[in-house]
DNA sequence: GCTGCGTTTTTGTTGCAACAAAATTGTGAA
DNA sequence: TTCACAATTTTGTTGCAACAAAAACGCAGC
């Protein structure tokens, strides 16, 4: 029992298992909206594009529907969901209380460099907006959210927002362009920078608040108008 | 096309894998307090409890660590998670805000019939409590409180909570009987079903969260009196 | 043309062996 | 006794084959 207790507090690195990989390559294709919602997964397919075998390809498969992010639909079948008005709402109200939070403690520890650094993605996302590039500035809006609720400094809450982007990241990325055409945003953003400036927790949160109740109506007025093209 | 679409919304019962069951087991034996805090959990010795082989035994392992009810803590080695003060905290912040949620929600559909098979709940609890039988009475408290959260109506919430219930049963039940010696959380109990009764949903959040910030208050206190009880 | 049924293919699950890495144990020297 | 180092055991990961179940396909009969 040596001085374990003085050393580094870091947790030893592991070497990166190829189910990891696979996990982070899947994970990445679906919010990148490269797998579409409806799309079937099978163990082979997977194994095959990622150029793994089977087992780290199942663990994937399996990890990403623990987390919710595949859905089970039937005997043998893994599909990317397809998010009906009621699922949307759920993982809404969701995000609002989960962002919420994480937005109000990130507030007690803004600093001016984070400020700049959102400035700087917000830039990036106006660009993309401005050249088109939709899929591009969906991913800096992503980075400009989580850098905010990284900084609550609760690292586990993180996580499970992450889930929930994933879970409506491929029909984010299926409403093309309809969903991505008007400024993204823009305001609300603003009011975000300008409160995390001022550590002003209340407005934080109400500027997040705002912004995901946006993206919900837009979501849910593009799901309407594609109609319901469940099937097909 | 028969009537497919008149018949039961019920997905196809899928024959319950070698991988589910051992989840469940598992899952279970967390939460009763079978697998205590700082508890190395190797595949193999996994796979002789439960008396499967290894892939099912690894797939329960890799899914209960993916959703933080196990933390992967060195390059070999998964344990069941001790939680420091930092991670109570955080696991608390985020209960209140999920089930705060959910209780809110609740309270729209709460039916008289609830309202009564809380009553019974809260009735096994008290005996159990009466009896020093504490590990029944948790295990009723935990009924208690899904049975409102499910009322939300909202699946996929009550299964985050869920998760972080897993979180924090081994230190609950590693803290015995310290921990449940009061009487459990009675009052707040009450005003809760009253609420629900009632249909106030203000008034039934601010009993759960009561409910939750004593829970908490009571764990830090037992967890600092058992002092920094970390390695052996 | 369409329906019903048997055959073939695809697919998920499971168990297992091979491999590498880490931990443990044992041994010998100082 | 203590320390260093090597041999052994334990352990996680990975790939793969066998199996059963489901799906897809095709073909014959109406």
């Amino acid at each position: 029992m040596g001085g374990n207790l003085n050393e580094a507090p870091e947790f030893e690195r592991a070497p990166e298992r190829l189910g990891d990989a696979a996990y982070r390559e899947m994970k990445e294709r679906i919010i990148r909206g490269v797998y579409r919602p409806s799309h079937k997964l099978t163990v082979r397919a997977v194994a095959r594009d990622l150029d793994v075998s089977t087992t780290p390809a199942r663990d994937a498969i399996n990890r990403l529907t623990s987390e919710g992010a595949l859905i089970y639909a039937g005997p043998k079948t893994v599909v990317v969901p397809v998010l009906d008005a009621s699922a949307l709402r759920e993982i809404t109200l969701t995000r609002l209380a989960l962002e919420g939070l994480a937005s109000e403690q990130a507030a007690q520890n803004g600093a001016p460099a984070n400020v700049e650094e959102l400035k700087s993605l917000q830039g990036l996302i106006n660009s993309a907006l401005d050249e088109k590039r939709y899929a591009e500035a969906l991913w800096h809006n992503k980075e400009f959210h989580f850098t905010i609720y990284r900084l609550s400094g609760l690292p586990q809450l993180v996580s499970m927002i992450e889930t929930l982007w994933l879970r409506i990241g491929p029909s984010l990325h299926n409403l093309y362009p309809e969903f991505a055409e008007e400024k993204y945003g823009v305001r609300n953003h603003e009011i975000a920078m300008e409160a995390l400036g001022e550590r002003d927790a209340a407005s934080l949160r109400a500027a997040m608040e705002n912004d995901i109740r946006d993206g919900y109506r837009r979501l849910k007025r593009a799901n309407l108008e594609r109609g319901a093209g469940t099937s097909a």
